[in-house]
DNA sequence: TCGTCGCGTGTAATCGCTTTCATTAATTCA
DNA sequence: TGAATTAATGAAAGCGATTACACGCGACGA
């Protein structure tokens, strides 16, 4: 527009190096002496100048760049679970040197295949992949591709794709045993279907009601809805309570729809964990605001951020070709559940 | 990694074609026959071939990607107000052919100099710039340069900066008159003193106060912290309540710090609207939620989003060279405010 | 004294596209 | 039928960096 923009030919002349040697120099790179240094970067400095990104990257082939694709869902900018992990992921790459390009995975983004386009173009060094249930089977390209992508606390038991992820099956193990061992034997599960991870909770979650040393649990499941919801929540246990009876605990499958459950409980007079117990899964910070504190298995998300994004950067760098990490969880008890009256 | 990538000459190769047809029909240029065209995209879509963005950017001299500067606050990824406004820009940049590029405004994001170096780089075609509070000094760099950026819902009175911001000084107009109007003449006012737009909107409240024909207001006004939160209007509210008698309405500066004033009257059992009015500025979701519903100011944030985006594309393209846009705010009246007692 | 090694720097090829301008083929008109 | 237009395509010059390789030079051991 205005001036003309410097280029490091610019800077070469005006400070008597070759490009080459501004170049190195503008890399750090250790062949060059202090000196030499010194004298490029005052000119550097001297006009504001920074290397043109779109040559660096043509030169270079990598676009220092990462992409993160989150799930479409209604207010996806505001969603506590969503926030922990980019906020993990945005803390991790921007102290290796990367920058983030967001993404939804609306249809539009699905069909104009967007996803391969983005690394196929080598818009991005890698991605990301937040959102994903179990019909995604588009993802299938990336079983066998050349691109670096990394399934962010999901998981496609059948499909060869890379994942960190939080041990949904340890979250399901923590909660049955801590409800079990409560002596609670008819229970009510609200169960996320529309996930791979949702359905390992859930199974194992069965698996081992069923198996119980103690005397196996009945347990009957329905189903919290597409977006794991205070609402689907609430919902789901009005169903649960009308359909069954005796049900002396609620499980439910995020802590969201378990703030859902105590709501209904509320409402209509039922007494948490007096006459019922709840529990989650997450430990969202709202679980710990509630009256009584949800009980509930701890998934360190902003944890997961940061694994994610390390893990994708190894696998950019060629330092690792796959990854499939469980991270770990742990279990938290507050006041919604207690030992289960008979 | 695998195979070698396939490239435009490549394409050109297979087609027949020059490297120029090749990039011509790649960018719908219109004086490309249909069958050339046609006869190009069959080898294109055999290799599922995308240009080279890195490549594209340097010829073009344009990187198709917007840059977003986010303000530093706990919890930003799970925050409403911003929230709208980032799906806005999202919506829009992406139906224009622009990716978002995200950042924090960290202090480390300021003093590196990141948010200069993002566009002198050309990583990014514009700035649209979401965090800033009053000393926000730095930002003069962009008062005179070439570079496309723009405020989004922030303003800086004194610099000659561009930006898309709803008009607060109508929205303290219009809540000023709902209130006065319902005969309150002892108002307290919790501000946000931090940004500009919340002091014009705290000025122009008290202005209104001062000169209504129907009798002047007294307002006491107190600040409402940093993050505009509702743990900051509970706050303010504790204050305002302890230290002036007689207060029958409190304003708040947006929706979270009524919520917070709400919360207060709840827990002190002071009933609203019937010993003291309520009201706030934003109209979030929750702001239908609560019982009683909450009188507010209603601003589109999405729509905000969606002009800056709009705005900024322009400014890249070269079509306005500045833009100062206010968007209209309207009165909502739900439950929380009514008839001053007298 | 000479060959060799290291260090610091410069030369030039390259990355994969866009775009101007020239060229060729096809069409129109006198 | 030949000249003048018009339409479609190709050749080649950048765009602004990175980086392999070559080179010059002083120090060193033989």
């Amino acid at each position: 527009m205005t001036t003309k923009r410097k280029t490091i030919k610019d800077i070469a002349k005006e400070s008597g190096f070759s490009l080459s040697t501004v170049s190195l120099v503008l890399n750090n790179h250790p062949r060059i002496s202090q000196a030499t240094r010194e004298q490029v970067m005052t000119v550097v400095k001297k006009y504001n100048f920074y290397p043109n990104s779109a040559a660096r990257g043509l030169a270079s082939k990598s676009s220092k760049t990462l992409s993160v694709v989150i799930p479409n869902l209604t207010r996806v900018f505001s969603d506590i679970y969503l926030g922990e992990i980019i906020s993990g992921i945005y803390e991790r790459a921007t102290s290796q040197g990367y920058k983030i390009l967001l993404d939804i995975a609306t249809s539009q983004f699905i069909k104009s295949q967007e996803y391969t386009k983005l690394l196929a173009s080598r818009r991005a060094d890698g991605m990301l992949f937040i959102a994903s249930d179990i019909h995604a089977d588009y993802l299938s390209v990336f079983e066998s591709s050349p691109y670096n992508f990394i399934l962010v606390n999901h998981l496609f038991p059948g499909k060869k794709l890379n994942f960190v992820s939080v041990d949904y099956a340890s979250s399901a193990r923590l909660a049955a045993e801590h409800l079990l061992g409560l002596g609670h034997r008819r229970i009510g599960l609200i169960a996320g279907t529309n996930t791979h991870t949702g359905l390992q909770f859930r199974d194992e979650f069965l698996r081992i009601c069923k198996s119980w040393p103690g005397g196996a649990a009945s347990v009957t499941w329905v189903d919290g809805g597409e977006e794991w919801s205070q609402r689907g929540g609430y919902a789901a246990t009005a169903k649960l309570m009308s359909q069954f009876n005796g049900l002396t605990a609620i499980m439910a499958s995020n802590d969201r729809m378990a703030l859902g459950a105590m709501r209904w409980m509320a409402d209509n007079r039922r007494d948490v964990p007096g006459s019922i117990s709840i529990m989650g899964v997450d430990d969202i910070q709202m679980a710990t605001f509630v009256n009584p504190g949800l009980s509930t298995i701890r998934h360190d998300l902003y944890q997961v951020g940061i694994e994610a994004c390390n893990r994708l950067v190894q696998l950019v760098k060629g330092e690792i070709t796959e990854c499939s990490d469980l991270l770990p969880t742990s279990l938290v008890v507050r006041g919604s559940t207690s030992r289960a009256a008979k």
